[in-house]
DNA sequence: TACTTTTCACCTAGGTGCGAAGAT
DNA sequence: ATCTTCGCACCTAGGTGAAAAGTA
């Protein structure tokens, strides 16, 4: 199913005159597998990952794109779309259910004459989540029907309350305090504050084939 | 609103290596305005053209192609829109009604390292059409009822039996042999059969933008 | 009379969480 | 007990021709 929030990303910096390529992965933000407690509204650390599955990014369907293009559109990744399945033969990006992910957004310009490319990476923290085929809170739950259009079915005066508001930033901070504190799990260079992908609006929260994963995340900005 | 039935193309003789430009116009097939004569079935020549409307391309929205992409995947116009209103913003290709029209499809290589550009064009004569905002034959609707799944809610019973079939098929012949013999009218180029277009299928009944244009060609193979 | 515009019921296509049923 | 799967009602988004109303 798609993610959602959508993650979107605007850039600076880049040549007008290049082409450029867009991409997403997720890769897992540490080595272990979480259950929720209900009772602390928190997760849990419940041992080590299970076997990591097959690798895939997600091209934007929009590339290539040209400098002049990411200067003035935002790039939306609405049509990201996560499964479970580790056969999926639909190109989805496949992920654990109940472990922990960083999505990452990559540009990379295409230079001409050669086949060498520049690859930058980006993480926006904020959009750390974990994977789940049910939800496991109902302020998530609520959070998502009130956000996402095609839930409106759900919405019996169900808006979230100021109230709910606040407790909804409280489980964002809990779950952002307690993943592991800097490397991306992997080993693999990020980029600093003077990357080219300068924004984010919306997160990473989650869905899977047949079933439903989910998560949560900040909604920063 | 949307041309139906689609206009597909595939392509041979394209280098794999190279990128392409695929578009689709739609030029009037000759001076003439037309009414519709109920008891013979058939168009007439009722006056002089209306005014030209401003000329729109379609670049298909796939474009860039790589010869490869050509090479392997037919190439579908599934999307071209058609209006009669001369201020649209939408985009969409301007027609006036009750003309008769000749879409086109052309296709552009890049050029590495300088603008130049080489251009094709190919014309699928049984592609001709005479717009419309409202269906002036039966059998025509009764066809696109049959053939569109959008239509379905219109299909009671009334699939086109094989005596309507032979009758369709009559009127496409008499729309055919109407319009004006060879030339089309504009008096540019035409490409001849060594064109790098070389198979169509489906073609150009139409539609507009609030209101519904519509008209009638052969579906050859 | 001969079109053109507008609105609408009825579709396709596909994104939601729900809740019953299944799996371990 | 704790997830995962599946079918479903309910949405969004938008492509159909019918038919009533408008235009000239």
């Amino acid at each position: 199913r798609r993610m959602f929030p959508t993650i979107r990303v605007s850039f600076s910096g880049v040549d007008p005159e290049a082409k450029y390529i867009v991409l997403m992965d997720i890769v897992p933000v540490d080595n272990k597998r979480y259950r929720y407690a209900y009772h602390r509204s928190s997760w849990l650390v419940a041992g080590k990952a299970d076997p990591p599955l097959p690798a895939r990014l997600y091209v934007h369907p929009d590339s290539p794109f040209t400098g002049e293009q990411l200067l003035k559109q935002m790039v939306s990744f609405e049509k990201v779309k996560l499964t479970n399945n580790e056969l999926d033969q639909h190109g989805h990006i496949i992920l654990n259910s109940m472990h922990k992910y960083q999505p990452r957004v990559h540009i990379i310009k295409k230079k001409d004459h050669t086949a060498s490319l520049l690859n930058l990476k980006k993480i926006f923290p904020e959009t750390v989540f974990t994977a789940v085929t049910a939800y496991q809170n109902q302020l998530i739950t609520k959070l998502k029907i009130d956000s996402n259009p095609f839930a409106k079915g759900f919405r019996d005066s169900s808006r979230l309350t100021d109230i709910e508001r606040e407790s909804v930033e409280s489980l964002i901070q809990k779950h952002s305090y307690a993943r592991s504190p800097i490397r991306t799990y992997g080993g693999e260079d990020d980029l600093g504050d003077d990357s080219q992908a300068t924004q984010s609006r919306g997160s990473a929260f989650t869905t899977s084939d047949n079933l439903s994963l989910s998560s949560w995340v900040s909604s920063s900005t």
